[in-house]
DNA sequence: ATTGCTGAATGG
């Protein structure tokens, strides 16, 4: 609680968890009501607005577990639960170094949106003065779906340019394989991709209305207006913020980001361990996007990890229920030949 | 919509 209340002005605003009931998916629809004329594409399936950086990053790892992620979501194992919490701690730490966290409670969707777009608009002044953001939400459309997320580092570096770093922790002192790091470098690169369109004015305000179906008309939360009034926005409704959202994009003067670093550390000794330098090929990101994407937009069928990467299925909750493994355990098993003849 | 609708990322 104390470390919450010192208000700084830079400072990260928080949505004040209010969980409602979970409602079980299932009394949803209690079926019958209406025939099923076409399978509906898997984001209205499990009635999805917007997907995430690392849904995405998560489908480079394997889509199908990504997938069985979104229709039934597990916790990950013991062993894996202790490495993500090392490593949220460690993120939080130095997130703290930058900025101090502020609860701000919300009554509508509008004032949790409101939240993550004023985080957004209060560290751009902080970036051109002080050179240095960390946890900067990011927003917007590909391919014609929402995708939000938050880069982890982004700084001028001593060349001048605008670098974003991603840090990674790790529970073993050596470098990620090949694997891994085609996910980390397609999750920096998908930061930039949305950064660069998001400050060359491309994030609309229509964007949060037609894509989250947010209402423009909505009125701020008194907690949440007073707080923009101190980092200097007059708003009173949602559609207030999404204007002063998009001129402060097209006008902020804000570079593309020149460079995509990731850094890789050991979490218990906190060496480091190396740092890539991911090399931004516009044109295949933008293709690994569309194929992602396309899965969500029901335009394919869900794949799983080919043979080579079997040994994913190890670390992953959904090995026993996934047909994918299944099949392919089949496969093998016809391809393995005539073995024993009578 | 009758009603209702998600912090993202954490690591392998």
């Amino acid at each position: 609680m104390a470390g919450f209340s010192e208000l700084s002005d830079s400072e990260l605003l928080q949505a004040e968890e209010l969980r409602e009931a979970e409602e079980p998916r299932s009394a949803r629809d209690p079926d019958g009501a209406g025939k099923r004329k076409q399978a509906p594409r898997p984001l209205d399936r499990y009635a999805l607005r917007y997907l995430c950086v690392t849904d995405l990053a998560g489908q480079s790892w394997c889509e199908q577990q990504a997938v069985f992620g979104m229709e039934e979501p597990r916790p990950p194992a013991p062993e894996t639960a202790a490495l993500l919490d090392a490593g949220k701690s460690i993120h939080l730490a130095r997130e703290l170094e930058v900025h101090d966290l502020v609860k701000i409670p919300t009554t509508s969707r509008e004032d949790s949106w409101a939240i993550k777009i004023l985080n957004l608009l209060s560290m751009i002044p902080v970036l051109q003065a002080v050179g240095h953001v960390r946890e900067l939400p990011v927003f917007g459309v590909i391919e014609g779906v929402f995708v939000s997320g938050i880069i982890d580092e982004l700084r001028y570096n001593t060349k001048g340019e605008l670098e974003l770093n991603e840090l990674k922790t790790r529970s073993r002192p050596f470098m990620p394989g090949e694997a891994q790091r085609k996910k980390d470098h397609f999750q920096v690169s998908l930061y930039k991709y949305i950064f660069d369109t998001m400050v060359q004015g491309q994030l609309k305000p229509d964007v949060f209305t037609n894509h989250i179906h947010l209402r423009p008309e909505q009125p701020l939360g008194c907690q949440l207006r007073k707080h923009a009034q101190k980092i200097g926005f007059m708003i009173t409704s949602f559609g207030d913020l999404l204007e002063l959202m998009h001129l402060n994009l097209m006008f902020s003067d804000i570079p593309g980001i020149d460079c995509l670093k990731i850094e890789y550390s050991h979490q218990e000794s906190s060496v480091p361990l190396g740092t890539e330098v991911v090399p931004y090929e516009e044109a295949t990101v933008k293709e690994k996007a569309q194929y992602f994407l396309a899965y969500w937009k029901g335009q394919r069928e869900a794949r799983g990890v080919d043979i080579e990467e079997a040994w994913k299925c190890q670390s992953c909750s959904y090995s026993e229920i996934c047909d994918w493994r299944k099949k392919r355990a089949e496969g093998l098993e016809k391809r393995s030949g005539p073995k024993k003849s009578k």
